[in-house]
DNA sequence: TTTTATCTATCTATCAATAGGTAGATAAAA
DNA sequence: TTTTATCTACCTATTGATAGATAGATAAAA
């Protein structure tokens, strides 16, 4: 069997094109990077990228749903008894600090949530699928967690999801990396 | 008294910029702002823009310390004994929820937040002083509400304007105006 | 095996639109 | 006369996007 003769014709440059748009989203928003920084960052002329992702939406929701797809794949599975549900709230708790607030970002959601009246509507859409996966694991952790019903807990999974939001948006605008346990401090 | 002899040299076209460029940055972001669209609107060529705002940054930053004065102005004196400090909170609460949600939009810091990388400095610190003024106002309805330390009041006060922000968040991503109540029952 | 055709990934060059910003003229008001 | 507020006209830079050429790989046909 010959290797590296599977079928991928060029998964390097499409990933490569993913990361520095997701980096670049993640620090300036939808609005603020371009095709042509794309390009430079990668060594290849913007014209290429347009090959591999015709128009920023077509890149942007790549982006996104990439991010949605490698977030699922990391969250254990709630209805696992061998984890503990606290445990998994504390690490989906831990996990957002570290992606997000220890690198002076926002969020690649928040930034496109922001920028919500620039995008095209297929991103809005694989940007509201992300909060979905969110909402719905949140929800099924506080329902073994506390014994709620599926409401109840729903409930409870967007209290979180704004205290996490909204702690990263404090962080942000004062500086104060504080800001983010003590607002998470709700929860612990 | 003469009426209109105020020295007012031109407090009507900067002002009509100044509205303008909010509606904008709140519904698109610094970076999505221009000059002329502005001048556009209120009917002067950008040149004009120009003249009374020398530059993007200046006319952020103004529009940012009008808006931290403006929302000063409003909130009553946390000490006054006539006013009970649950109405204030819930006041506060409604406030947000009237001025951002109710317009399918987000604040003007939380999308001046989002875009702090493209920020002049000066428009971050205008922003970092409009979270300090909403912190200190909070805190010192804590103290009241709850007989709480200035530390422990602070620390509140931070968790609820995450909670308000991220709530915002949630509705802008999902498009379901009910997350800011269902995030907020938490302090309610 | 050679030729022909097609596909992939890149390039150069260019487009129209828009950006922030500046220079200099003008006319009215103080 | 000087100041204030506006204009016209322009500059340089950047944007997303497109057209057309090219080099190399692959695969089918002769």
């Amino acid at each position: 069997m010959k290797t590296s003769s599977n079928k991928q014709p060029d998964k390097d440059t499409k990933t490569r094109i993913m990361d520095s748009a997701e980096r670049a989203i993640v620090q300036s928003g939808y609005g603020a990077f371009s095709f042509r920084d794309i390009a430079e960052e990668i060594g290849i002329k913007s014209a290429s990228v347009h090959y591999h992702y015709p128009t920023k939406g077509d890149l942007a929701v790549a982006v996104m749903t990439r991010f949605t797809d490698e977030f699922r794949a990391l969250l254990p599975d709630p209805k696992v008894a061998s984890i503990d549900p606290r445990a998994m709230l504390d690490g989906f708790i831990d996990g957002f600090k570290k992606k997000i607030v220890e690198q002076h970002n926002m969020s690649l959601c928040t930034m496109l949530t922001a920028d919500k009246h620039l995008l095209p509507e297929s991103v809005g859409v694989a940007l509201a699928e992300f909060y979905e996966v969110k909402l719905s694991w949140l929800t099924q952790v506080f329902v073994r967690l506390n014994n709620l019903d599926e409401d109840q807990a729903r409930l409870k999974a967007g209290q979180l999801l704004a205290s996490l939001h909204g702690a990263s948006v404090l962080v942000q605008a004062t500086g104060e990396v504080d800001w983010y346990e003590k607002a998470l401090s709700l929860w612990r």
